[in-house]
This record gives C-alpha cells, sequence and structure tokens, in this order.
DNA sequence: GACCAGGCACATC
DNA sequence: GATGTGCATGGT
C-alpha cells in the first residue's frame, strides 16, 4: 500500500487538541465535512480547550453544523472538554506521561469516546503506540476471507497488535493507508482482490 | 432521490 | 449479551 499510495502524513491537524477534536467529529462521518468544521471553529479562534470550554452548547453546536450529528457532537466534545479540564487542566501535554492503557480505559470512560475514537486520540495525538481499526479495517480483512463478519473491535486491534511490532509510526501510516484504500478502490463490491498487495501481507499475518 | 461517510450510546428484549 | 435505533450534514 504504501509502494503504491506513499506516505499520509496522518492525521491532519496542527496541535494535539486539533486532532482529537477531529477524531469526535469524524465518527460516522466523511473527513470533508469535519474540515469544514474544524474550519469553522480556527476561523472563530476557538480551537483551543479554554475557549471551547467556555462556549455555550448550541454556539459549539452551530459552528460544527456541516460535520452532521452536530448536537450530539456538541455534548460529546464537551464531555472530553470535561475530561480534560479535570485530568490535565486542559494541557494535554501532561497526559503524556501516563501509560497508554490507563489512558485508554480513562478516554473510554468519557460518554461520546468509543474504542476507535480513544485510540485515534491515542495514536495520533497523543503519539501511543494503540492500533486504530475502523469499517474499513474490518471490511478490507473480511474481503480477503481473514475474520468473521462479526468480529468485535478488540479482537481486531488485537490482531493487528499482535502480529506488528508496537511502532507509533508503523500504526500511524497503517491505518492511514487503510482507510485512503478503503475509501478509494476497495469500496468497489470485489469479494476478494488478489491482485492486492494488501492480500498477501494480510493472508501472511493470519 | 437514494445512498454513503474514518461511531457511539441507549432502549429493549 | 444481542439487536435495533437515533443522531444529520454534504458529496456522488
Amino acid at each position: 500500500m504504501f509502494d503504491e499510495l506513499g506516505p499520509s502524513h496522518w492525521w491532519p491537524g496542527e496541535t494535539r487538541f486539533e486532532i482529537a477534536v477531529g477524531a469526535i467529529l469524524t465518527q460516522n462521518t466523511n473527513w470533508q465535512n469535519v474540515a469544514k468544521a474544524i474550519r469553522n471553529l480556527k476561523d472563530a479562534r476557538l480551537l483551543n480547550p479554554k475557549s471551547m470550554y467556555a462556549l455555550a452548547m448550541e454556539d459549539l453546536a452551530e459552528l460544527i453544523r456541516p460535520a452532521g450529528y452536530f448536537r450530539l457532537k456538541a455534548k460529546r466534545l464537551h464531555h472530553f472538554l470535561v475530561f480534560l479540564r479535570s485530568s490535565c487542566r486542559f494541557d494535554m501535554e501532561q497526559l503524556l506521561s501516563r501509560e497508554m492503557d490507563d489512558l485508554r480505559r480513562a478516554l473510554l470512560g468519557v460518554n461520546g469516546i468509543g474504542p476507535e475514537t480513544a485510540d485515534s486520540i491515542l495514536l495520533y495525538a497523543l503519539e501511543k503506540p494503540s492500533f486504530v481499526v475502523d469499517a474499513y479495517t474490518a471490511r478490507i480483512c473480511q474481503r480477503h476471507g481473514l475474520i468473521p463478519e462479526d468480529i468485535a473491535y478488540e479482537e481486531l486491534r488485537e490482531f493487528f497488535m499482535d502480529v506488528l511490532s508496537p511502532d507509533i509510526r508503523l500504526f500511524n501510516e497503517f491505518h492511514a493507508l487503510l482507510v485512503r484504500v478503503g475509501a478509494g478502490w476497495c469500496k468497489k463490491k470485489h469479494p476478494r482482490c488478489s491482485s492486492c498487495p494488501l492480500g498477501s501481507f494480510l493472508q501472511g499475518a493470519a
């Protein structure tokens, strides 16, 4: 995939906080729509934890409207901000010293942050070696006949983390490439692509 | 106009 | 524990 597509430069975002906000906004949503919401927040100079925390819920919702589910996501962002206030006084740098598993449990305790969002924040915002699996990852693996249809999130995550060394750059690029491939030609409804270089790798891993 | 997009929580059985 | 449902915009 890397040879074919080149480096992904993920996650798009200038700060840890921006990346985390993007992770919440992109839940079940096209990134293009998320980018518009992020743009709104930046233009309003509100893309920092303290300002966003002080914002009224309905005002926040209006700014992130293009990302869809905007009332729901405004609540989820606020829950995350409450977490940031209590856990690190809005300074995400302070989270870096914490153990990954401990941090993961804490993130999963936030209403609105599920496993994929937690792992995205861990990997891309906090640079911890937590492999992110998503709808594309599951779909691609299923099309290659590697995993059952009803596999649980945690199981699929372990599938990758068991065979890959805990390398942040590897996890970063691998997930990014899976999404880029998944959003592109693997979206076609072919049952199994024999010519796909990913297929041979995944077969080996399995 | 239907269908899809980088999920998650909650109600119900 | 499994299954169904609401949440909503913008691109194809």
